[in-house]
DNA sequence: ACTTGTCCTGTCATGACGTCAGCTTACCGA
DNA sequence: TCGGTAAGCTGACGTCATGACAGGACAAGT
C-alpha cells in the first residue's frame, strides 16, 4: 500500500538502507525535542547519527521533507485517539468520565509528540497544505467523532439548532491542542496541571452537550 | 522608561539609525508574513531594507532578537484588548454580545499579527522564556479580565466552586488564539469564517457563565 | 573648513548547504 | 567461486549565510 521506500534519486532502498534512514528520522526527532526548529541543521542530525550530510540528502530534500515523515508515522499513531471517543456516552456521569478521558488521553498523546506537533502546527499554520492536511490527519479522528456527538444530541433536540458541530467539535480540538502546547506557560501562570485537566474537561463537556456534567 | 535605543556595540542611536532600524522591522515583518520562518535570513531582509547585512547586525543580534522586537511592540498594542472586556455584562443579551464582541475583536487582532503571533507561539511552546513572557504580556489582559469575570461570577454563586478561574481563562484564550491561527484549516474543513464565529462566542458564553446565552 | 560622533558598508574567516563522482559493500545468478 | 549489478556511503567542492571588524561617508556643531 504504502509503496517501497525510496531514496531521493530513485533507488529502493534495502534492509540497510531502511535502517539508517530510520536513524535519521530518530536523531532529527531527539534534534526537535532539545533544541528550537529553526537551528536544527542537516549536518548536525548527520553528525549525531553518525552519517555524513550527503547521506540525509540521500534520503530526504532537506528538514522540512524528514520532518514530515516522522510526523506521517506520528499521525498513524495518532488514529487511536479515536478509542477514546468511540461508542462513549455523553449523557449524566459518563458523560463526565467520557469529558475527562478525551482531555487526559489527549494531553498525553500531545505531550508524547509535542517537538513534531509544534512544528506540524507551525506549517500548517503558515499556510502550508502538506502540513496541514498532516494536521487534520491527526485531529481528524477526535474531531470526527466529537462532531458526530453534537450532531447526535442536536437530532435529539438537546442542542440548539443553530449550533454548528463542526465548528463547536473543531474548536475544542483547536483549544486542547493549544493548551496542550503551552501546558509550562499555565503552571507559570498560577495554574497547575492537575487543576488544569478538570477545567478543560468541564469546558469540553459544556461545548459537547451544553450543559454543565452531573459528577 | 523604554530607555534609550541602543545598538549591539552599545552606541546610541540617533534619529537616523533609528528610522533604518525600524526599517529593518518593517521588512522581517514582511517577511515572516511571505516565507516560513525557518527560512528568513538576515541577508534578505537587509537587502529589502535596501541596506547590508551589517547594518543588521548592528541594531540586533539575530533574528530572533529582531522578532523579540516586534512582538514587544505588539504587545503593547495588545493591551487595548481589554477594551473588549472592561466593565462588559455577563448577564442576559448583554452576556451574549460580550462574548461575540471578544471573540470579533480577538479574532481581529490575530489576524492582523499572525505572522509574528507565530513566532512568538513557536518561541514559547519551545519554551524560550522570553518568548513565553512576551505571550503572557499579549494575552494577559484578555486573560486576567476573563478570569475577573468568572471569579465575579463565582462570588455571586452563579458559578461552581470548583472552577478555577485562571484556568479557565486560559483555555478560552488559548482556545481563541489556535483557532485564529488555523482559520484556512476550518474553512477546507467545511466550516467558513461566518460560522466560525458565533459558535466560538457560544463556547465562550458558555464557559465563562456555564450557561446558555440569551439571544 | 575642521572636528566629532553617528551611521553604513566592503571584506573576510568560518561554517552550513546541497550536489556529484566515485568508492565500498551486499546480494545474486552462473 | 566469481564477476556483475545495484545499494549505500562519503570526500570534496562551489555557493551562500553568518557575524566581526576597520574604515569610509555623512550630518551637526564650532
Amino acid at each position: 500500500m504504502t509503496g517501497q521506500v525510496r531514496t531521493v534519486d530513485g533507488r529502493v532502498a534495502g534492509r540497510r538502507g531502511q535502517a539508517t534512514r530510520q536513524k535519521l528520522l530518530d536523531c532529527l526527532s531527539e534534534m526537535l525535542s532539545s533544541s528550537p526548529y529553526r537551528d536544527v541543521k542537516v549536518i548536525d542530525v548527520a553528525r549525531k547519527a553518525g552519517t555524513s550530510p550527503a547521506t540525509f540528502y540521500q534520503y530526504f530534500p532537506d528538514v522540512e521533507g524528514a520532518v514530515l515523515e516522522i510526523a506521517e508515522q506520528m499521525a498513524t499513531e495518532g488514529a487511536a485517539l479515536t478509542e477514546l471517543l468511540e461508542g462513549r456516552s455523553w449523557a449524566g456521569k459518563a458523560g463526565w468520565q467520557t469529558a475527562q478521558e478525551l482531555v487526559d488521553g489527549f494531553l498525553e498523546f500531545w505531550r508524547r509528540n509535542d517537538a513534531i506537533l509544534r512544528v506540524v502546527d507551525l506549517g500548517a499554520a503558515e499556510g502550508d497544505k502538506r502540513f496541514y492536511k498532516l494536521r487534520m490527519k491527526i485531529l481528524n479522528s477526535v474531531n470526527n467523532s466529537l462532531a458526530d456527538a453534537v450532531a447526535e444530541l442536536q437530532a435529539k433536540g438537546r442542542v440548539d439548532k443553530d449550533v454548528n458541530p463542526a465548528a463547536v467539535a473543531g474548536s475544542l480540538v483547536a483549544m486542547l491542542a493549544a493548551v496542550a502546547s503551552h501546558q509550562k506557560g499555565f503552571s507559570s501562570w498560577g495554574v497547575k496541571q492537575a487543576e488544569l485537566k478538570p477545567n478543560l474537561a468541564l469546558l469540553v463537556h459544556l461545548g459537547v452537550t451544553g450543559r454543565k456534567p452531573t459528577k
